[in-house]
DNA sequence: CATGAATGAGGCTTCATTCAT
DNA sequence: AATGAATGAAGCCTCATTCAT
C-alpha cells in the first residue's frame, strides 16, 4: 500500500515540478514564444516527459489557470457563506481575498488574465473553454451574490448585479494587466498593491448608496 | 511635383488598404494565428507586398494600435484643452470621447488593449515599445491632468492623480477585454455599452469627494 | 496569355519534379521510412516547396499511385472498347496491356501494390480511399466485362465474372509483390517478365472452356 | 531439473501471450500504426517486458511469420512425402494444406504476406531475413517439387518448376491481400475463400496438359 | 513597384528503447 | 523477472521572410 502512495505522491510532485516550470517560462516569454523545449528543460525533463503529465502544449498552459480559478473561486465562496457580515464588509473581505490569492501566485494570475483576454482563447480545446468558463462565471456570481445583498439591503446603488461583478472583475483584471504591461514598458517601481487598493476603495465607494 | 505628391498619396492609399486587411485579420484570428499570406489575400494582394510597407508582421501589428492611440490622444487633449469646464465635466466629456474612439474603431481598439495585455509586447523592436509607451502616457498624463484639476478644486479624493488615472485606464481596458472574452466564452448578448457607462459612473462617483 | 500558360507549364514540371524524387524515395524505403526531407532533397528542393504542391506526405504518395491507376484504366477501357476482337484476343491485348504500364513505371507500379496491400490503406484520407477505391473498380471492371463476353460467348468457364477479373488483378500485383521481394531476399536475377508471362498464359489456360 | 523445466515452460507461455496480442495488435493496426505500448497493453504487461522476449519491434513482427511459415513448411512437406498419390492429387492436396493453414490463423497469414510485400522486408535484420528465406524457400521448394513430379509424369506444362511455384505462391498471396484490401475499401461481404478455390482451380487447370 | 514561389528554421509531438527499482 | 517512467531522436509541417522576374 505504501509503494502505491508514494507512486502516487512522487507522480503528484511530478506534476508540480511541470506546472512550476511551466508557470515561470509561460511569464517570461508568453504563450506562444515559449517552447515545450524551454519548459522541459527549466523542469530539467525531457521534452517527452511533458506528455505523460500534459496532453499538449495547450492543456499545459490551461492547468495552470484551471488550478488558480480553482482556488480564487473557493475563497470567493467562503466570503459568500459568511452570515453574520454585512455586504460592504463582504466587499472588503472580497478584496483581501483576491488579494491574497494574487500574493499566492502573482505569475499565474497574470497568466490567467493574460489567457482570458487573448486570442489564444479561441484556440483552446472546448473541453478547456467550458470549464474555464464555469470557473469564471462561479466566482463572478460569488461576487454578484455579494452585491446582491447589498442591493437589496438598499446599501448598493440598483444595477444589474452581474454587471457589477462583471466591472468588479474588470477592474481587477485591468490593473494587473495595466501594471503588468507598464512593468515591461518601462521597468519602473511596482505599484501594484497599491494601486488595486485605490482601485478597490474607489470601486466601493462608486457602488455604494449615498444618502 | 504633381507627380511627387501622388505617389505619396498612393502610397499612403495602399498602406491603409494593408491596414484595414490587417485590422479584420488580427481581430478574428489573433496576432499568432493571423499569417502574412492571410493578410495579404484579405488585402488582395501578394505577401512580398506587405513588406515593402511594413518591416515585418510584428510591426504591421503594432501600428494598428499606434493609429487609435494618436486619435485617443488627441481627443484626450481636446478635453484637456477645454477652459472653461468643470473638472467632473471634463470626466463626463473624457467618457464620451473613449466611446467615441471605441465606436470608431472596436477591433483596433480591442487589438491595441489585446496587444498592452500580452506577450507580444515583449517581442516588440524597441522603438515600438518606445512609441507605444510614449503614446500612453501621453493619453494617460492627460486624463491625470483632468483628474489633477479636480483634486486641487477639493472635488476628487486626494489620491496620486497618475494612479487614479491608471486605474482609469484599466478600468476602460479591463471591461472591453474582459467583455470581448465573454463573447468568445460564450456568445451571449453584446453588453459592452451599458457596462462601459455604468463603470464609468461607479469610477466618477468614487473619485468624487463626498461632502 | 504567354506568361500565363508559362506559369502553368512550369507548375506541372515542377509537380513531375517532384513526383519523380517520390517514387523514387518511396521505391527505395518505402512509405514509412522515406521521409519528406528525403524527397525534398531528392527533387534539390526545400522541405517547405513539397508543401506547395502536396497537401502532406500521403497524398504525395497516393498520387504516384492515382497516375499509374488512370493510365492503367485506359489501357484496360482501350482493350475493351475493340468491337471486332475475341475475348481470348481480348485477353492477350489485355495482357500487353498491363505489360506496358508496368514497363512505363515499375517502381510505381510496385509502389501502387505495396500501398494497395498494406496498412498505409487504413491511413488513407477517405477522400483518397474513394478515389483509389474507384479507379481500382473501374479497371477491374473493364476486366471484368471482357471475361463476362467470353463467357457467354461460351468460350470461358461459368464463375462470376467479376471473381474471375479479380483473380486475375490478384494474380498480376502478387507476382509482381512476390518477384520484388524475391529482388529484396536475395539480389537474384530478375524473372519478373517471364513469370507474368507464364502466369497469364496458365490463367488464360485456366479460365478457357475445355471442349 | 523440474523448476529448470517449469521455467522453461513458464518463459515459452509468456512468449506465446506476446506473440498473440502482437498478432492482434499489428492485424488491426499495421506494423507502423502499432505502438509497442499498444502489443504491451495488449498482452497486459508492461513495455518494457516486451524487450525480455525480443530483441526489438520489428524482430517480434517476424517472429510471427516465422511460426506459420514453419507450420506452412511442415504441411508442404506432408503432401511432398506422400509416396502412392498422383500430382494432381497432390496440388489438390496441397489447395487443402494451405487453406487450413490460413484457416488456422488467417490474421497472421495476412501478416506474413504485408511482410513480404513492404517495405518493412527492407529494414528486418539480415539473420532475419536470411530466416524467411530460407522457410520461404523451402515451401516454394515443397511445391516446386510436387508439380516437377507431375510435369516428369508428362501430366503438367513444361515450364521451370520454379517459376510454377513461384505463380503458385503470388497467387495464393495476391489473393489474399487482395481481399484484405478490399475489405478496407469497402467492407462488403468476405469473399475470400470462394475466391481462393476458384484461383486454385484455374491455376491447376492452367497447368495441365491438355491431351 | 508588385509578385508569389521558394526557402528553411524551428515547433510540437510520438514512440522505440532503456534502466533504476 | 517485471515494471513503467523517462528519455531523446526524429519526423511532419507551418509560416515569416526573401528575391528573381
Amino acid at each position: 500500500m505504501g509503494i502505491q502512495e508514494r507512486k502516487v505522491r512522487e507522480r503528484e510532485r511530478r506534476r508540480q515540478q511541470i506546472i512550476v516550470a511551466a508557470k515561470r517560462v509561460f511569464s517570461e516569454k508568453g504563450f506562444n514564444k515559449a517552447t515545450m523545449e524551454d519548459i522541459a528543460s527549466e523542469a530539467e525533463l525531457s521534452p517527452g516527459t511533458l506528455y505523460l503529465y500534459f496532453k499538449n502544449k495547450e492543456e499545459l498552459y490551461a492547468s495552470l489557470s484551471l488550478r488558480i480559478l480553482q482556488y480564487l473561486n473557493i475563497r470567493v465562496q467562503h466570503v459568500n457563506d459568511e452570515k453574520n457580515m454585512d455586504p460592504e464588509k463582504k466587499m472588503i473581505a472580497l478584496q483581501e481575498a483576491m488579494f491574497d490569492v494574487y500574493n499566492f501566485d502573482p505569475l499565474t494570475i497574470i497568466n490567467l488574465f493574460h489567457l482570458q483576454s487573448s486570442e489564444t482563447l479561441k484556440n483552446l480545446s472546448p473541453e478547456f473553454l467550458t470549464e474555464i468558463n464555469e470557473l469564471s462565471r462561479k466566482s463572478i456570481g460569488g461576487v454578484a451574490n455579494i452585491i446582491d445583498e447589498g442591493i437589496k439591503k438598499g446599501l448598493f446603488i440598483e444595477k444589474h448585479p452581474t454587471a457589477l461583478a462583471d466591472i468588479f472583475w474588470s477592474l481587477f483584471s485591468g490593473v494587473i494587466l495595466w501594471e503588468a504591461s507598464k512593468n515591461i514598458l518601462d521597468e519602473e517601481k511596482d505599484y501594484l498593491k497599491n494601486t488595486l487598493e485605490i482601485a478597490f476603495n474607489i470601486f466601493l465607494k462608486g457602488i455604494k448608496k449615498t444618502p
